[in-house]
DNA sequence: CCATAAATGTGTGACCTGCAACATGACCGG
DNA sequence: CCGGTCATGTTGCAGGTCACACATTTATGG
């Protein structure tokens, strides 16, 4: 209906959005006749929209995106989803109801959390990322601790000083870290302020696990988070090669695949 | 696929309602082929479960339900979003390059934090609101600092005894924050953490700013945040009844229309 | 003013979904 | 063993959606 003056594209978008925004999912023919254009219009306008991550796309229409969106990261955050899927999926196993969890920005971890709230509950989790936050939120039989800081867009999470002093305040059962590289070193971050919160993290856990997946290994990076020894658990996609393997069993680190 | 034993029902609701918190948008085609089922079957699942509220029916498939059952924030985020981004046009005025703000968690202190991080540089904000933050920071010429504490979903933002001593150790030149209402007596709010937050917000800061849309004016909540004299400018978008507009005149604040 | 590109509309065939009616099979109390 | 209920599968059809090609309209820049 709204027999209102045709919209440029620009704002038939910008309307679609706003539309999103109150009713949570929508369809491509009511958005048709509501903006007085035509069918395929529409559906161009959401195919171009989805690509670019302001909305997800369903089957007849669209759902508005969760919440945050960094396109710096939404590129990275959509390579390898089926292996990080599969490594979230095997890393929730070590996993207990009630347990206190300390969870780092990354987006392994990210897929980690969905999967913790998927099908956990009642964990305390501290975390410094918003997206790991605002997932586990969605189980209301969560308790999501964030920390303090200064945001870091990259990251999608905060860090520094006022972060690392935070999570000394804490004891977790568990530290679940991502990394950007593993060699015989140990994990890696080219990050120096995210590194500094990973290693906050471990220092407060009885059980340190790294999520990483295959390509990281072998890569060096900026500054090693700490030795490969401190690592007690490695979930990962693919045995590592000889000489890292070898490194893995001498500092008697569990590794899962 | 998975050739796993065909579940009951009711865990294979479960089932769905786990995979729905892991990727937020499902078609039923995929769901009856990865659960092994008739579509029929995963249709009346989902006809179900959106009966009772559990999920949001699409054509095709379900979304997650957004956020809680109150329209905290999904439904009355954007009513009025007219109405918000003229206050918050006007709000923005009264802010100078290189200040320290205090930002509240609300959703027109985020229309607020949008139109600063597209129209002003240079800012340090510190707020307990992920939207906000993240809003701020896709303007790299902003400091943004996040406080700790409890993530509430509702809010989208964290409060508690952590957020508050961290605010506490911060001077700002302004605090701007949102309210349920507005009545003679001063701001309120409906949460109890979040007016805690608002308090502390303004107790560190030079210059206390409320925004707030007529709607709120003469309404009641749960607690007043603070004395109406402690408030130092109010940005509206219409002039008040006539008791809160004396009452406004007597505590000698600034209204902008 | 025209030429060009971008945006939008139209039409079509293949495929998908909704919905209803009916069949099948499992489970259960009698 | 029977009859009933419940969950599920099957079938058929009406209607919706997709993806594509092509025509048409609307900006846009010289």
């Amino acid at each position: 209906m709204s027999g209102t003056q045709r919209l440029s594209k620009r704002d038939r978008q910008q309307r679609i959005l706003a539309e999103l925004r109150v009713s949570a999912t929508l369809r491509i023919s009511e958005l048709a006749s509501e903006l007085g254009v035509s069918y395929e219009t529409i559906r161009r306008d959401l195919e171009e929209m989805g690509e670019s991550g302001l909305i997800n796309r369903t089957y007849g229409g669209a759902v508005a995106r969760p919440f945050g969106f960094e396109p710096a990261w939404s590129e990275r955050a959509n390579a390898m989803t089926a292996e990080r899927e599969q490594i979230a999926s095997l890393a929730i196993k070590f996993v207990r109801p009630g347990e206190v969890l300390m969870i780092d920005a990354g987006s392994t971890t990210l897929h980690f959390a969905r999967r913790l709230a998927a099908e956990l509950k009642d964990l305390t989790v501290i975390t410094n990322s918003f997206a790991v936050a605002q997932a586990l939120a969605t189980n209301p039989s969560m308790t999501v601790i964030a920390c303090p800081g200064r945001y870091d867009v990259q990251e999608g999470g905060v860090n520094g000083p006022d972060c690392i002093a935070f999570l000394g305040r804490y004891n977790a059962n568990r530290a679940v870290i991502g990394a950007s590289g593993l060699t015989a070193e140990g994990p890696n971050e080219a990050n120096s302020s995210s590194a500094a919160v990973k290693r906050a993290m471990f220092a407060r856990a009885q059980e340190r696990m790294l999520l990483i997946d295959h390509l990281k290994f072998g890569q060096p990076n900026l500054e090693v988070v700490c030795a490969l020894q401190d690592v007690s658990r490695i979930v990962t996609d693919k045995a590592p090669a000889r000489e890292l393997a070898l490194a893995l069993r001498k500092a008697e680190i569990e590794l899962h695949l």
